[in-house]
DNA sequence: GAAATAAGTCAACATGGCTGACATAAAATC
DNA sequence: GATTTTATGTCAGCCATGTTGACTTATTTC
């Protein structure tokens, strides 16, 4: 591998420690998809599939509108996949009681399953880097990650105490 | 928002801060690409190109099959984002001088100020957040962050000390 | 009754992955 | 020295997933 720039820069431990941080996000997150993305391969879906069937698992009778404000993506995005998902029984929708223009999306038990079987390798990497790291570190991560959230979003995530 | 499922687990509390470790690693990610993103999409060009800006930046004179190693995508897509950023001047290549078939990548000037430009959003970004953590906080990122990613890439984050 | 909202649809396009097949130059090996 | 391997590049086509724009329907809100 060619040598890391060093440079005659007085705060370059600064800058290798953001670039670090940069870099983190980078690796975790393409090592953290690589697995689900396999499985969903095998069975013709894409990682947009796993978004929505993992958070209306997380989320159950969300809305889609609530869900487009998530996934931070167009409608016409969100159906295509919400369609297959739908037509292959993965997830059930149902009109809104007080509110009869919305379809709530529930998983079925195959979507469960589904769910299950797809996070069930990024909750064991998850799982495995908080033991390894330890409860202390494991507060440090959240309050670092928490930090690179927008704050919109920051509410999502309660401090122990509250949960 | 829908509620959040709890059930009967007598693991719930383990199970809800698995469930948040992966969702924190969505929405940090999604915010924090949204910004270069955005800068991206103003000069015509996407997000693997500033992937391939970034690393050539990070490991001047990086070859192709390096580079092709760090992003794990095929030569054929990385093509198309490297003589893009070959044309358009961001990026240089020489042959290598031990051995003549490499193509040593590096910035232009003109790329360096592309890299910095659109890595500065994400560095501010980062900065923020380990300031508002301190250290002790950041220290237990970098550990949990160092778990996640596949084994063979830790090497690249050498501990402290190291530095 | 009119306007706004939730959801959906159709069409067209861009980006960035992928596979497969093949080409060239240089290095490494037998 | 001939052969094989390696580093790189290229052409062609496919797929997943994002986008914009225009328009519809049902329902709720004003």
């Amino acid at each position: 591998m060619a040598d890391i720039k060093s440079g005659p820069n007085p705060l370059f431990l600064r800058e290798e420690d953001l670039r670090q941080g940069i870099e983190m996000l980078f690796y975790a997150y393409r090592d953290f998809t690589a697995e689900p993305d396999a499985m969903l391969a095998r069975i013709g879906l894409g990682r947009a599939h796993h978004r929505v069937v993992y958070f209306v698992g997380r989320y159950p009778s969300i809305t889609v509108t609530e869900l487009l404000s998530i996934l931070q993506i167009t409608k016409q995005s969100l159906s295509r996949v919400l369609s297959d998902l739908v037509e292959q029984e993965y997830i059930a929708q149902r009109p809104g009681t007080k509110d009869r223009r919305q379809r709530l999306l529930t998983l079925t038990d195959k979507g469960i399953e589904l769910e299950r079987s797809l996070s069930d390798a990024q909750r064991a990497r998850i799982a495995q880097a908080y033991r390894a790291a330890g409860a202390a570190a494991v507060e440090g991560f959240r309050t670092v990650m928490l930090g690179i959230i927008d704050a919109e979003d920051r509410a999502k995530f309660p401090p122990p105490g509250k949960r």
